[in-house]
RNA sequence: GGGCCGGUAGCUCAGUUGGUUAGAGCACACCCUUGAUAAGGGUGGGGUCGAAAGUUCAAGUCUUUCUCGGCCCA
């Protein structure tokens, strides 16, 4: 018997993906065919589904995180697709800010350039060469992920278009009144001479140098004479700077009294600290309440200095016994307690260092010292003026700059600001939260939290690289202009030449011949980074064609409830009054294989890149949709393993289906296949795969697709592969093609491969357009015409049930009979006697209520034996039960005959089956 | 330091309103197959559900404390 004659398998689909080779081709293929707009112009009039994409920052390659989130967006956009959905995606990138302007300073730096020298338009165009080539380089690394989307067309916020829109914005709410100009305590980084978003500022370890430092009551104190009062402070170098002292009426002091007969101040509560730290044992005098110290003043410890003014001691319930002495040290430019409570007194923030953190004229003394060499200079001062009680390092968090490592000083600015609670503005977007849907839910909680909570949003920034502040001031009045033309000829002059324009231009082309323009001053600021993105929505999803505003899901990282969904909806709501999103998908944040943060120092960093060369961008797919989004994703190389073992799984699945098939697929055939006379096994099949495309629209809809995945990959482990395949060997490869049996078994097979393409195409984006491929290379006039690619084809729903009987109960019965009979076959496996369940006769013995179960089944087939015997001339005493299944009994034993050469089975006389000529 | 979230087999995940011996796939071990073959099938061993205490007839599920990890904030 000649080989040839059994109907074995036969496909071009390689049983190895090899995908780190083919994927790139097939980018080629999509990008040749257009893929991306032939899908558009498909979908085009249907509903839409909005996916904003969240700009990254153009500097740098992408990581594992960037990978993960592209990759997400493209599934999500792809199930929403097989839904039949219109889903235009545009990608964006961030190009503004610091990061950029820090790494061209640095550049420069390098050639030796001195800032100075370089005029601000050099400086911004070279910022802007910078972001376009990290541009072209990730828009390379994401196409490079699968990911489809309009890449010629993309949206970057240094666009003419962008920078004029965001002007626009800036200029509507300072119209509203939103914009207002104030003067406070902002994180400032004298190393960049800028203030600091709350996104660029890092908490890290820091070592101050802690100082208690005698302040002298100007008068007497309960009839104590030279009574000091005691303050503790980790930034020596804000004392020049103090102007109050603050204390908490709620609080116990105590007057205490040193060896040399010095009395000073200090709480109750805190004074152990205090002798723990200088270790000497002062003794009490007597208590008092921190009330009694109301209307006293102090002189400053540099009083002999020329520092001659009172220093007052004020109320503050910000004062507390965590730590220090119950006094705190009050230097009203230098922190947002310290501002707040000068403002309530009648205290102002001053000037007292500049920019760059030098002290300025107002700081008598020290002027021109830099502050971060001012602490020992101020200490040896104090002792020198014994004022000194103990100084010592102090370890503790401290902010620092995100770029420079520097730390960080509070310090009162003009800083333009939107009000919170201008235009309701606080309330609004809390409200908006609330009709937003979150996925995961907690997220609403998160971004509330925030809103409720967070300060007047400071968006002025004192750097370059960005969107100036459009805006001009009287010199007189120092009001803004809030004139509607001026904005025009602002909005019209971004938007032919960019924003460039304002350093460029006279101020007269922008305020036009009806202002003086001697009268008025540009602003020199320009405008933070998260307000360009935060309006992304405007001239991105307001101002293009294709798309539409609101978006349907901003998708970002959970960082971002504090970043770009936060930023987006102040935007929004301060100036279209609602959310620019219906809903916001959040993922969690990739960490090592146990579970920790990546980074270069632990050396657990996985690259997306690395992944791709050895694996496959299928692979780092899978691990997606494998992995829940709603928490943190653990990723190594031996998950990645994991993953490539499933993906093995599934292709080795859709190559037994392409080669039983011989690539021969017709979606038209397939879909209007007409299942009749199936048995049992075959009907079980079309009910799990409508069972499962019901799970599919479920899950797609509450966007849980690790769910889905798992499914998919059950079904083909399980039902496929090891029950279905196994079983429908026999029949596939020794029966006849035309004998009825086979060819329901075919149209079983095309129905699940058409079923798999459509549920694993999001996910497997690549290895299903491969799959497509092979069958559309085998077109022919009878299967019909093929689409260019499986993403332009329209899957309908079909739902099997209704055609089908299929009877679960019976199902669960034989399923227990299998598994028990298999058992048994493992038994006499291990004890030699067979070697496979082929060389078996399977005597049954069931009771009546079964009869039915076994109508309509092929046991032979079912069970993978030669012979079976139900219930005919059976002596149970030599049968045994099964512990699968009560009630039914089972003798097995080698079966008698010989094997059929062709089908293997073991027959008594010949083997009648059409292609068995034995 | 504060807020939020999480810790179920080696890995990725299920575990409904607290209710029998906690599930799946992968990995692993052993066996079979050599007509899906750098494939395929079968059987099996793995978990004191992060730790401790408490509530309850009953806790992976509820409460408290602790611990580890993540994000955000200071």
């Amino acid at each position: 018997m000649s080989e040839s004659s059994v109907n074995l398998p036969k496909t071009n689909f390689p049983m190895r993906g090899n995908l780190p080779q083919k994927e790139p081709e097939t980018i080629k293929f999509w990008n040749d065919i257009d893929l991306y707009k032939k899908i558009r112009s498909k979908r085009s009039g249907r509903e839409q589904f909005i996916l904003h994409d969240g700009p990254p920052y153009a500097n740098g390659n992408i990581h594992i995180g960037t990978a993960l989130n592209k990759i997400l967006k493209d599934i999500v956009i792809k199930f929403k697709s097989i839904d039949g959905k219109d889903c235009p995606y545009i990608p964006g990138w961030d190009c503004h800010g610091l990061p950029i302007e820090w790494k061209i300073e640095e550049q420069n730096k390098k050639k030796g350039i001195n800032k100075k020298n370089t005029s601000i338009l050099d400086f911004r165009n070279q910022c802007r060469e910078f972001a376009k080539e990290w541009i072209e380089i990730q828009k390379n690394q994401f196409k490079r992920l699968g990911v489809f989307g309009d890449w010629e067309n993309y949206y970057a916020t240094m666009s003419n278009d962008a920078e004029a829109q965001i002007a626009i914005e800036i200029l509507r709410f300072l119209k509203n009144g939103g914009l207002y100009k104030g003067y406070k305590p902002v994180l400032w980084s004298v190393v960049e001479a800028t203030a600091l978003a709350d996104a660029e500022v890092e908490y890290q370890d820091h070592i101050s140098n802690q100082i208690y430092v005698k302040f002298q009551l100007k008068n007497q104190f309960r009839g104590h004479d030279n009574l000091n009062v005691i303050i503790w402070t980790t930034t020596p170098w804000t004392i020049p700077c103090n102007r109050a002292l603050a204390y908490n009426s709620n609080l116990e002091y105590g007057i205490y009294e040193n060896e040399n007969k010095d009395k000073f101040i200090i709480a109750k509560d805190l004074f152990e600290n205090f002798v723990t730290a200088i270790k000497k044992k002062p003794k009490l005098v007597e208590t008092f309440n921190g009330s009694e110290l109301k209307g006293f003043n102090a002189n400053h410890p540099f009083h002999d200095l020329g520092y001659k003014f009172d220093v007052p001691l004020l109320e503050a319930d910000f004062v507390t016994i965590d730590q220090g002495t119950g006094i705190v040290h009050v230097a009203p430019s230098h922190g947002p307690d310290d501002f707040a409570l000068g403002l309530k007194n009648g205290i102002k923030a001053e000037n007292t260092i500049d920019d760059n953190g030098y002290y300025t004229k107002i700081i008598k003394n020290f002027e021109g010292l830099h502050i971060f060499k001012a602490d020992k200079v101020i200490i040896d001062e104090l002792e020198k003026l014994h004022k000194l009680v103990y100084t010592a390092e102090y370890k503790h968090s401290y902010p620092h700059s995100w770029r420079s490592k520097a730390p960080l000083v509070h310090r009162a600015t003009p800083q333009w600001f939107i009000s919170m609670d201008k235009n309701q503005l606080r309330k609004k977007a809390l409200e908006s939260i609330e009709a937003t849907d979150f996925y995961p839910p907690i997220g609403k909680n998160r971004i509330h939290g925030m809103i409720e909570t967070r300060p007047d949003w400071c968006i002025s920034r004192q750097r370059f690289w960005g969107v100036p502040l459009p805006i001009f001031i009287n010199k007189k009045t120092h009001e803004p202009i809030v004139d509607e033309n001026v904005n025009q000829r602002i909005y019209e002059i971004f938007k032919a030449e960019g924003s460039d324009a304002w350093y460029k231009r006279d101020k007269s082309d922008f305020l036009g011949k009806k202002y003086n323009v001697n009268d008025f001053a540009k602003v020199e600021d320009i405008v933070e980074v998260w307000f360009d993105s935060g309006s992304t929505h405007t001239y991105v999803l307001e101002n293009r064609q294709d798309l539409k505003w609101p978006a349907d899901m901003y998708l970002e990282g959970s960082d971002q409830h504090r970043g770009w969904f936060h930023s987006s909806l102040l935007h929004s709501v301060g100036t279209r009054g609602n959310a620019p999103y219906k809903s916001i998908l959040t993922h969690g944040f990739v960490v090592d294989g146990k579970g920790q943060k990546m980074s270069k120092s632990l050396g657990n960093v996985v690259a997306p890149e690395e992944i791709i060369k050895k694996n496959g961008v299928d692979i780092l797919r899978l691990w997606v949709v494998a992995s829940d989004y709603s928490e943190d994703l653990r990723i190594d190389q031996s998950i990645i393993s994991q993953h490539s073992e499933s993906y093995r799984k599934i292709r080795n699945t859709l190559r037994f289906l392409l080669g039983n098939i011989f690539d021969d697929f017709s979606f038209e055939e397939v879909e209007n296949i007409k299942v009749v006379n199936l048995d049992i096994i075959d009907s079980f099949i079309l009910n799990k795969i409508s069972e499962l495309d019901e799970k599919f629209y479920i899950y797609s809809k509450q966007n849980d697709f690790h769910k889905i995945y798992v499914e998919l990959l059950n079904f083909c482990t399980i039902e496929l592969s090891s029950l279905y395949f196994d079983i429908r060997k026999d029949t596939l490869y020794c029966d006849d093609l035309t004998y009825i049996k086979r060819l329901n078994c075919i149209n079983i097979l095309k129905i699940a491969l058409l079923f798999l393409m459509k549920w694993l195409n999001p996910i497997l984006s690549f290895t299903i357009e491969e799959v497509f491929q092979i069958l559309r290379s085998n077109q022919n006039s009878r299967n019909g015409k093929f689409e260019e690619s499986i993403f332009l084809i329209d899957f309908k729903k079909i739902d099997f049930r209704s055609k089908i009987k299929f009877n679960e109960e019976n199902w669960k019965i034989l399923r227990n009979l299998k598994i028990g009979v298999n058992q048994i076959f493992e038994e006499m496996r291990n004890n030699k006697v067979i070697k496979s369940g082929l060389e078996t006769k399977v005597s049954i013995l069931s009771p009546n209520k079964y009869d039915k179960v076994f109508d309509n089944i092929n046991l032979n087939d079912f069970l993978v034996c030669s012979q079976v015997n139900l219930n005919k001339d059976l002596n149970e005493s030599k049968m045994r039960s099964l512990e699968t299944i009560k009630d039914v009994k089972v003798l097995i034993e080698k079966a008698a005959g010989n094997k059929c050469n062709y089908c293997w089975k073991i027959i008594e006389g010949t083997c009648e089956r059409k292609n068995c000529p034995i």
